[in-house]
DNA sequence: ATGCAAATGCAAATGATTTGCAAAAAGAAA
DNA sequence: TTTCTTTTTGCAAATCATTTGCATTTGCAT
C-alpha cells in the first residue's frame, strides 16, 4: 500500500510535468497566429480530463468569452487535429468528441449506462493488432479499440 | 496445400448453407409486416459481401424496384439492426455501414488508400478485452475495433 | 372481398458540421 | 505606435446524414 501510494504519487508528477505542452509555441511553428478564441479553447482542452464535444467546449469557452462562436471550436478543433494536437473520438455514433493527444496512447471503455469514459491501455493487444495487421500484409497507421460495458454485478 | 484447399471448401459450405437465415420468418415472429421493401432490401443485404451504406443500397433497391424510398430504407435499417439482424458501423465517422449478423463475429481493418475492408477475427483479442473489462469492473456489452492502415511494402 | 393497423413515399425538420463573406484582429514592417 | 497585409473570426446560410409528420397505400387476419 505504501508501494501504492508511492507510484500514485510519480504520476501525479509526471502528470504536472507533461501537463501542457507548449501549444502556442508549435502552432507558431506551424505559421498559425495565436488568438484569443484558440488560447481559451487550448486551455479547456488541456486542463480538462474528460472528452468533450464541440458543443460543450463552446459552452465552456463563452464561459470565458462569450464572443466566441460554434464556428470557431469546430475550425479549431480540426486545426488541432491536424497538427495531431488532439484526437477525435466518435463514440457510439454521436458528436466527435475530443482529448490531448499529449499523454501515452489509450483505448476507451464506455460505461452505456452512465456514458462515462474510462481509459485504459493494453501492450498485449496492441502487439496482436500488429501481428494480425502484418499477417494480413498492413502497417497500422491508427486503430480504434472501444469496449461498451456496464458495471458488472459480479465481485471483483 | 490439399488440407487448405479442402478447409477451404468446407468454409464454402458453411458459407452456402448459412447464408441466408430466414430473416422473412424472424420478421413475422415479431410482428412485422413483410413487405416489398423490406424483401427487397434484406435480399441485398444477405447477398453481398461488403459493407454498403444506405445510399448504396438505396441505389441497389431503386434498380429493383424505383419506388423505393430513402427514408425506407434508413428505417429498415433500424428496425433490423434492433432484430439484431445486422450490424452498424461507422467507419472513420463517415455515414453508417451495414453488413447482416449472421456469422461469427469479426472486426474490421479498413485500408486507408482504397476503403476496402477486410475482416479479421482474433480470440486472443476478445479474451483480452474481457479481461481487461473485469478488471475494471465491467461486463462488456459490445466492442468495435478497427484497424486503420496501408499496404505494407515490405515482404511477408 | 373487407377493414384496419402498419408501412410507405414525399417533403419538411433535425442535428452536426462546414463554408462564404465582410469585418476584426494578429503580427511584420516601418 | 502606426501602418499594412494576411489570417482569423462571427454570423448566416449551406451541406450531409438521418429522422419525422402526415396523407396514402399496403399487408394480412377475418
Ligand atoms: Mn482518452
Ligand atoms: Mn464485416
Ligand atoms: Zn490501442
Ligand atoms: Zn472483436
Amino acid at each position: 500500500m505504501q508501494l501504492n501510494a508511492f507510484w500514485r504519487i510519480i504520476t501525479l508528477m509526471k502528470h504536472a510535468l507533461n501537463q501542457k505542452p507548449d501549444y502556442e509555441k508549435e502552432l507558431r511553428k506551424a505559421g498559425v497566429r495565436i488568438t484569443r478564441p484558440r488560447r481559451i479553447i487550448l486551455d479547456i482542452l488541456t486542463s480538462t480530463e474528460d472528452h468533450p464535444d464541440a458543443m460543450k467546449i463552446f459552452h465552456r469557452a463563452i464561459e470565458i468569452d462569450d464572443s466566441i462562436s460554434l464556428s470557431t471550436v469546430y475550425r479549431t478543433m480540426n486545426l488541432l487535429e491536424e497538427m495531431g494536437a488532439i484526437h477525435r473520438h466518435a463514440f457510439n455514433g454521436g458528436p466527435s468528441r475530443f482529448e490531448q493527444a499529449h499523454g501515452e496512447h489509450h483505448d476507451h471503455l464506455i460505461d452505456v449506462d452512465t456514458g462515462d469514459v474510462i481509459e485504459f491501455q493494453s501492450d498485449k493487444i496492441e502487439k496482436l493488432q500488429e501481428e494480425i495487421a502484418r499477417a494480413l500484409g498492413y502497417d497500422i497507421i491508427h486503430h480504434r479499440l472501444e469496449l461498451y460495458g456496464r458495471k458488472s454485478k459480479r465481485p471483483e
